[in-house]
DNA sequence: ACATCAATCTAACAAGTGTTTGGTAGATAA
DNA sequence: TTATCTACCAAACACTTGTTAGATTGATGT
């Protein structure tokens, strides 16, 4: 504590915090920072990658700096702080998987194709650890309780597209299509958990959900 | 490591080593130790409330100490490690669930009825956070490497009552009985993670999901 | 009274956590 | 040349982690 302390009153008589000028992720640019941009979204899709396979709680700021080739302080002139690192990173690939599911069922008329079309591209979206659209839509136990709220409601934005597209669904009256829609969008987020390579495509994974679930 | 070195040949020679006499489980008891026996499963009871809830990576020695009433050194008198405690709950818990569901099916006739009372038992079993039956069959990604295998192979042993159940359901053949039980299997071991209190009562979800899952 | 023994405590250990500070090589601009 | 600014490093901070050693307390048996 007294460290602390002691800390903060040197920074402010020497003046300035050039990492918080750049954390916030504003960028304030001179003329081509096209190299400065790169870096950091290298850096968030090293940590996407890290947190996807190993949770937030298990990938440690050491973690992502080794992988993204430098020592764990570095990382700070980059990010603001852990939490926002994952903040950030959850909130695109939200957006990110959005986008590719709306425009993967945007040509389809019949409802089931529709459904069929959303879970393969969902699939893809789970089973391919390439990008920034990544496995990272569950795992909020291991995730601090003040972040979880923002979290959470960024992913029921999400799950707006699937209410649609099970609202359209000519299912019998008996099925509830709330618990319908919770239940496959857990199949989906958690594909990563449940999915065993070389037994079935996913095409095939897709159809056969779309087979049980069809009535 | 040179401290864990020294540590041991002083235990050689002093004599004893009371921890690891009663860590294993085994007891070579006295008259009635039926106090001491409490005392442990109150602990592993505790420990599997807190694995349950936060999972394996975020609940630490100290959390479970605190809620035993004791401080964080004073566990390992009755565990041998943090990995050895969580396997033994594992265990158990998968032991105790699947006495559970193979009673709650016995009286069973109709294969769609088996199927309706065994997703009853473990919703049941996933959302009763009151005894050592709890919800802990997934969360392998916060689990040490070495410990996984074995938790792996037991599940496995766990989910062959529902193979069992899945073939005796008249399916259509375009269904694959093995991604059907994996669907299945992985809606309910997750039930704590989808199911918002309130809306519907566990009863009314197993018959919704056999609705969905019936054919 | 004395020794034994279960069950706990205190206190430390090494390792790892997120984070901050001050410094610095190298490019860019005046 | 000199000054500025980007992107990093080395080193530490305070804190938490699982785990262990050794002392202590209270009950039990002789």
């Amino acid at each position: 504590m007294s460290g602390v302390a002691v800390q903060r009153a040197r920074a402010g008589s020497s003046g300035r915090a050039k990492t918080e000028a750049r954390a916030g992720g504003v960028r304030s640019g001179g003329a081509d920072d096209a190299v400065a941009v790169e870096r950091r979204d290298e850096i968030l899709e090293i940590a996407a990658e890290l947190f996807a396979e190993r949770g937030y709680r298990a990938t440690s700021i050491r973690d992502i700096a080794d992988r993204a080739g430098m020592k764990a302080g570095s990382l700070y002139y980059h990010i603001a702080s852990k939490e926002a690192l994952f903040v950030e990173i959850h909130d695109k690939a939200l957006d990110a998987a959005a986008a590719r599911v709306r425009a993967a069922i945007a040509g389809c008329r019949s409802p089931w194709r529709r459904l069929e079309a959303a879970c393969v591209e969902m699939l893809e979206i789970q089973l391919n650890p390439e990008s920034l659209t990544l496995p990272i839509m569950n795992n909020f136990r291991s995730v601090p309780d003040d972040v979880k709220a923002e979290l959470i409601r960024k992913r029921d934005e999400f799950e707006t597209i699937f209410r649609d597209i099970v609202g359209g669904l000519p299912l019998p009256v008996s099925i509830d299509r709330t618990i319908y829609r919770i239940l496959l969008l857990r199949l989906l987020n958690t594909a990563d958990e449940w999915y065993r390579e070389g037994r079935l495509t996913r095409p095939e994974i897709a159809s056969q959900i779309v087979a049980i679930f069809r009535h």
